[in-house]
DNA sequence: CCACGAGATTAGTCATGCCTAAATTAAAGA
DNA sequence: TCTTTAATTTAGGCATGACTAATCTCGTGG
């Protein structure tokens, strides 16, 4: 017998954390201590004093005063979580009655608490997903990140040049304010180009809402030029 | 791992670990140091010392070098454990493809990471269950604790006298073993009086089996006089 | 009725991971 | 180049919950 839990991870519900915050913000790019405090909800200090823990076990690396972007190792543990993270969210969604805006927090805790076997039977339940409630890759057992479809359309009827924009699944009370239009992720939404003062014009796949310049920053993309 | 979200407990895990095993130990007899630290795989100081912040705290009555009791806020704290404990149980076996004799730790870790809200979505999804797999009563959310029935069955062909038992489903190894032979919780096991040598023989649903004396420590109930 | 031993408690540490306050450093503007 | 300041790190603590070693207590046998 390897572990006596059996199969659960090495590295600390906290460095888990980081890891998958430094993933988050970085993209590649090394992320900045403060950043990482203000994502992460804790003081610079703590993030200054983990950071050096990580880049001695390695799966950070780090140079004072520079910003951490993460090894290979502190790659593939962020992607196992963010794996972990984004099956329970669906699962909570599909099988077990959540709302979509309501999975997050549950998911946050909840990938550090279930085991690898949990997490290869929730593959099996929902059958191998590709992409969580909020549109985002589920990222394979072997660390892979399914391509997220190019959601651009050429238009249709009004011969209007729009294209799908995919949301930015962030602030919870937002996301509720736009769930309250019919704007939701898997949910098909063109946006128009026109703008009226401040408001954009969205056309969903029932008629047409209007979205507040505010929310709007929650859309993420270009409109095709 | 404290309660950000509003709807998580307000004892950490280890305390609640504590609770449990003195409900599980006790069964409202005071529970000693040493059998707590064997339950729970500490060291006896360790026990002593929590066992002065729970009186504290008001969970437990602890007097020096006499034992511990539940008192009744410990003692609901305790019955909240063991429903998300059972509930969970049960969940991995009808729908996550556990084996009955696989849950146990997947169940003790969950318990203290899910919240209120997944513990519900649970009991309406399980159709509020009122035993887990193990043939165990799950307490309601109210910390009753439901009858577990008389399983006692006047005999049938053989004119034979004997009764059901009820499996104590403490170690998994044993539990496998078990299981192996068809013997497992909720399915109708009749014990007939006649010993030979060290074996016992049994009734199953089809059939019957032979059981080595070890194996039959783990089964409890006296046959009918 | 007292000494002994099993079991319990106290004393003193350690590891994690967080905090605030006080330096330090880097980098931009004068 | 030098100053300034914002970001970062160091210094020093706190809480939790575990450990070992040492000491104490209760109950029992002599």
């Amino acid at each position: 017998m390897t572990n006596l839990v059996g199969d659960r991870s090495p590295i600390s519900d906290s460095v888990g954390d980081y890891l998958k915050a430094i993933w988050t913000l970085g993209g590649g790019q090394p992320v900045s201590t403060s950043d990482l405090a203000r994502q992460l909800g804790v003081s610079p200090p703590s993030v200054s004093g983990m950071l050096v823990k990580l880049n001695d076990s390695g799966l950070v690396d780090h140079e004072r005063y520079h910003g951490a972007t993460l090894t290979p190792g502190g790659t593939r543990e962020a992607l196992r979580l963010v794996r972990r993270h984004r099956l329970i969210e669906l699962f909570l969604v599909n099988h077990l009655g959540y709302a979509w805006d309501e999975v997050h927090e549950e998911a946050e805790i909840l990938e550090h608490a279930v085991s690898d076997q949990f997490v290869e039977h929730l593959d099996i339940l929902l059958e191998s997903p590709t992409h969580d409630p909020h549109g985002d890759p589920i990222p394979t057992a072997d660390g892979a990140l399914p391509e997220t479809p190019d959601r651009r359309l050429t238009d249709t009827a009004a011969g209007a040049r729009f294209r799908i924009f995919r949301l930015l699944a962030q602030d919870p009370v937002s996301l509720t304010e736009l769930a309250d239009l019919g704007l939701k992720p898997g949910v098909e939404v063109l946006m128009l180009e026109t703008e009226e003062g401040d408001t954009l014009h969205l056309r969903l796949e029932d008629g047409e809402v209007s979205l507040s310049r505010e929310l709007s920053n929650l859309i993420e993309g270009e409109p095709i030029g």
